[in-house]
DNA sequence: GCCACCATGTAACTGGTTACATGATTCG
DNA sequence: CGAATCATGTAACCAGTTACATGGTGGC
């Protein structure tokens, strides 16, 4: 009798991401698919995750007990709610030290190995990354002051962003100053 | 008679971290090893590579006839050697649109999700991962001339990552300023 | 000459991505 | 009402991480 969800589920091992599935199911019922697209818009610039993986992880945090599966619904949608054991090993999770940041950035990988990059693509490929990032800049821009009202945590997370894409502008700019971002 | 190596390589697909094996063997032979150190100490801080996946792709692009793999030395070591149909499927995939970047930065969940995390908590991780930043940049500022003076390239990513550390600690004088660093 | 550490690699597992399937909805 | 698009999910594959094994080397 001790095999009970709740007793495997004390013994599930978080990771990173199907914790922060538990986060977000604090603010009430979702599908997979409501949550990849909360997620997308909220930590998904510095925490990616693809749809697959949630659906995936969703299944195992039920088997485990950390949330309940509702009724199918048209296009087989379900919604999750977060159960009581869910939310202690979320609280449990999200006390411990965070790891450092991976960053995978191509283009630097690119830059990197510029001897090998014809000089206009090059350029090319700087100039159009570059519009990738003002325009991100911009939608942070935007939000900024909805989020920085509504939601304190995630602001200084979105602060962290804008810093961020900031830092890479002027980044862009001292290439551009070394004449990188010409021709193409 | 088509199936020759050299064919094989040709179909293979490369991806970004066997393309860069073939990038360092540019430079010279050498074992996983060696390679997993430089790769480590140089493009390491914008591409995470672990030794594991090293040794996996250097097995996959021997039997695809991009690298020649030597002599087993001491302690099985083996250089590997960048053949020429490799220093072309390298200069293909270089000269290839680079992707966007990809971040995971673990502190920033927890901070997005700081109002589960008991105060003292977040300020005593915040205080140590501004450390590890300082330091960082600090490693990067004492490199920097020598990068600068023999690699144009690679001091322009290493510019990135001193920008970088520079906005991730303005950052967190954001929060400092905010209290947020106190207590614990 | 033994202990600690460095160099070198493999195997197994977990997490992340890509490709695919299909049922609603909207709109011209 | 048919085509395009959105919503929802699964399966298979590939990449990344963790854990482990073991042989040299250098210093005491």
């Amino acid at each position: 009798m001790l095999e009970t969800s709740g007793a495997r589920g004390a013994r599930l091992e978080l990771n990173a991401t199907s914790a922060s599935l538990l986060g977000f199911l604090s603010a009430g019922p979702q599908s997979g698919y409501e949550l990849a697209a909360r997620i997308e818009s909220t930590i998904g610039a510095f925490w990616n995750v693809t749809r697959s993986q949630i659906y995936r992880e969703l299944r195992t945090l039920e088997e485990a007990g950390f949330v309940l599966g509702g009724e199918t619904g048209s296009r087989d949608r379900r919604r999750f709610t977060l159960a009581d054991p869910g939310r202690r090993a979320f609280e449990r999770w999200i006390a411990r030290d965070p790891g450092q940041e991976i960053i995978r950035f191509p283009l630097l990988l690119t830059l990197f190995f510029g001897d090998a990059v014809p000089r206009r693509e090059l350029a090319r490929m700087l100039r159009a990354h570059r519009a990738r990032h003002e325009a991100t800049l911009a939608a942070y821009r935007a939000h900024r002051p909805f989020v920085e009202r509504e939601e304190p945590f995630p602001a200084l997370a979105m602060r962290f962003g804008i810093i961020y894409e900031e830092a890479v502008l002027a980044w862009f700019d001292t290439l551009a100053a070394d004449g990188l971002l010409e021709g193409g």
